[in-house]
DNA sequence: TACACTATTGCAACTATGTTGCAAAATGTT
DNA sequence: AACATTTTGCAACATAGTTGCAATAGTGTA
């Protein structure tokens, strides 16, 4: 786990420090995507509300992870996939959101499908998120 | 105009206020999504900031406006159609947001297309937000 | 290892956004 | 017009996110 985290900010020519490590720690452990909240949570009083905000922001820029729409509007950050890179991301994955545990998933697999425009507007992104009940709870209950 | 405002907040149960009609005025102008901030430019001085919130609550509430997702999660209001009714929103089109003019439309024609879950996953809500450059944008420039 | 340079962090202060309780004012009803 | 009910404005509060700056930690080099 170390290894790999440290891996991944030496590739993306980021500095090795405690809260990058910590933070990219929760994404790794959660395989959900996490609001600013819950990465405050999960790393405690170690680290300054600025710095978990400035860090995020640095990861999405490097293309480490990615923010999510929510219909209820808050941010949400995911981990990407190994295809996205600096200032190039590849999201066309259909996120979920489940209503019963609240988490959010980002199906990684299920692409997002096209869409005619009507004439004069030309697409250059799109995102899906769909809510529901996620296969977890659908198992559980 | 005037009328036209009155009888959809009869239609929905609410009481003619002037906030309500100043409020629904906004988005009968625009024809475009609009965000809270829009709106507290649009009426002015004349309402409190805590009645936009509750006006635009209570509209959400009856079924005469829906919410919209965005990718950089700022909250947007549009128009509900006719087929939405309190508590029973229909709102399955597209939205699109301009990176160019910043406007978000309500794609009212454009339907979510179906996707296809993967085992355990039930959906029960689609959203899909287009971003590109829309239709006057690319007529102008 | 020590040094110097650069990047990152923490703090404080600030802005924006949204919520709640309560008294005052406006609305609808008779 | 008078009443009961909603709605509004105010004040205070809560949460989210940003910025400048000085202190600190990380990185490459000797």
């Amino acid at each position: 786990m170390e290894q790999k985290i440290i891996d991944l900010l030496k590739r993306s020519n980021l500095s090795i420090t405690d809260s990058r490590k910590k933070i990219l720690e929760s994404f790794f452990q959660e395989n959900s995507a996490l609001a600013h909240a819950d990465i405050e949570d999960h790393v405690g009083e170690d680290f300054d509300r600025v710095t978990i905000y400035r860090t995020l922001q640095t990861f999405v820029d490097k293309g480490i992870i990615h923010t999510i729409p929510t219909p209820d509007n808050a941010v949400l950050y995911a981990l990407c996939k190994d295809s996205c890179s600096a200032g190039h991301h590849h999201d066309n994955h259909v996120h979920f959101i489940c209503d019963n545990c609240n988490k959010t998933f980002c199906l990684e697999h299920v692409v997002v499908p096209a869409v005619h425009m009507p004439v004069g507007f030309a697409a250059s992104q799109i995102d899906m998120v769909v809510s529901g009940i996620c296969n977890y709870c659908n198992a559980t209950t």
